[in-house]
DNA sequence: CATGAATGAGAATTCATTCAT
DNA sequence: TATGAATGAATTCTCATTCAT
């Protein structure tokens, strides 16, 4: 009973400091992320956190898994499955990075943190492949699914068109970054809607 | 002669760090940037670098700079601007990204730094500013002139559409930096000048 | 038990070294006082002293408290406050006075610092004022209590005549610093104590 | 002729050099004092401030005499030799010293610093025992007149009195560095003058 | 005489990590 | 589990001094 109570105590605590690290790493980047600062903001002892995370790059490892977490969340309420077309599951998607941007800058914010560094760090690079490929077979049966309505060309292959509407996104995403206009996000988002249905409709 | 000679040197020297700067920049990232590997690697003491760069932010400030006369040099030899199309030109806009991917993705990833940057340093988020604007402003003239020349639909807002493309051409080189595979890089800058000419053409 | 040894050697480890960096700023003034010194000198790493001091000024700051203190030590013991006639006790100022410049010699260089950096740092002015406005008080209380006594002049403003005996004090402590004659430092507080005595008493 | 003009200009550009660095010893302590402060402030390259004074001890060594020369100028015209009492000149000698407090508090400074450091530069403590007898003997042969002219007490020996009211003029000095209230110094002057007057009179 | 360029040695401070308790 | 204390290895930056020109 203990063992379960500490085991729950256990991963609340590395949840909360996963938490602090993956907003610290946000607002500071990796160039300032400092695993002191994080222990302090959890209110613990540096060892403690050393304790749960052996080295930064394990604490790493987790705002990595965080952030995945973040990604599976919607921002915005998804349509009932059933009964919605491709398309309009296509500009559900657009309205969920629209809002994403506006309420969840720091998924953004890590993402693109994550992104610089994969240079370097292959486990990095697999960690976005795999974020990457989610979304982006999300994206290619959203499109397939079109295709077979007949709403969306069927001369485009959805893997593909789905690969660089991924990278489109995170560029707006990233462009919004340093300047967060709300304005300026919803006519960004708005014109690569336009941009990319004009491209798949028929 | 002597002066000119001397005046050479400095600005050599100077430059010949910015360079450095640059690539190890692109290589390590702002958060393995150290102004003694500069140094080392250019073969001076770290003094030296000291002298020329009084703080490591103005080695940075010149590393900006250096990126931004990057960026004035074309990857392709560009059309002859008499008898272009702008379709042509836009085409060899893209054709230009393709090979600066190619050829010289430290460009890139130092843009990608120098953007996750941004957030947190308002002389870089200027600066970029700066960047985009004119990069902005380039493809906008392309629009332009293909409204008026009547191949592009003249209900696009070409400083709009030029935003919003820049947007995307960076999302698409961030995107090609972990994983620089030619072959899908050709892919997904071909998918982005197909989508965005269907988009601009009548 | 544990907490209350940990906190004793943490005090200790403190004091340790704002004793030694107070020794080492005797002999070595501020021009040579080194952070490194002083942890070597304590046999820790320059990293623990900084996490007992921050910064170097957090040490000075200890060492002038520290300097505080051994001023409220008396170098020769003092009379039996009941039963002693205020000329006595101001002969016993003295008798300190050359005491404390034969066997702590490291008070008078300290202060002679202090001093010295006071022009320049407005904290270091408030210390010493805060120092020389304790032993002035003291003496203004004697000569008060003289003038009570009928033993010095009425016509002597007390504080005032304090303020001049500090100054002169210092004066000659200081004028000793370098040439720590012991004849010599006899000679002149000697003189200095007959003058006070001769200007005061009625 | 040439050797000449030479002369006279290499002896003007070590004197600028050296009032240049008297002034930063003044304001900055040795801790804070800079060569390549002096050199900017001189308007030439530090190489050439190391062609005149090889090291910094050197142009530490050109401030002292400067120093001396300094205390050489009288800060208050003194009293036509001739005709003028011992109490008289002692009382200049008051005023001088009073005098120079406020208008020359650089003066006290640099002679603060040189204090402090003659604990640990045999050099500099001997080049203040040199100011210091000058001065010694300078109030000696007065305090001699004095007692021979039958003002003073024939008691007292000149020169030990006369090391004792240095000692205490420093104290004066020094104590007025942090805080230059005017009419706090001339309390204090006033103060010592009186002592030392009641004290010497017969 | 004068300078620009260069440097070795060292300065304070930082940071991830360890360890005894 | 949790902590206070400790540290090795860096990090940026400084400074007196040198030297070729």
């Amino acid at each position: 009973m203990e063992g379960q109570r500490s085991r729950g105590t256990r991963t609340d605590r590395r949840r909360e400091l996963t938490r602090i690290a993956y907003h610290q790493l946000a607002e500071r980047g990796f160039e300032g992320l400092r695993v002191r600062d994080v222990a302090r903001a959890a209110g613990v002892n540096i060892a403690t956190l050393h304790y749960y995370f052996p080295t930064k790059e394990d604490l790493i490892d987790a705002v990595i898994g965080y952030l995945a977490e973040q990604f599976q969340v919607p921002a915005v309420t998804p349509p009932a499955d059933e009964e919605v077309s491709a398309l309009e599951e296509l500009r559900w998607e657009f309205a969920d990075l629209r809002e994403r941007i506006r309420s969840a800058p720091e998924q953004i914010a890590v993402l693109a943190e994550l992104h610089a560094r994969a240079r370097r760090d292959p486990g990095i690079a697999a960690a976005l492949s795999g974020l990457d490929a989610g979304w982006q077979g999300y994206l290619a049966s959203i499109i397939g699914r079109g295709i077979r309505e007949g709403i969306f060309r069927s001369d485009v292959e959805p893997f593909q068109a789905a690969e660089a509407i991924v990278a489109q996104m995170k560029g707006i995403g990233y462009q919004l970054l340093a300047d967060p206009d709300p304005s300026r996000a919803d006519r960004l988002v708005a014109e690569l809607a336009e941009q990319i249905e004009r491209w798949l409709r028929r």
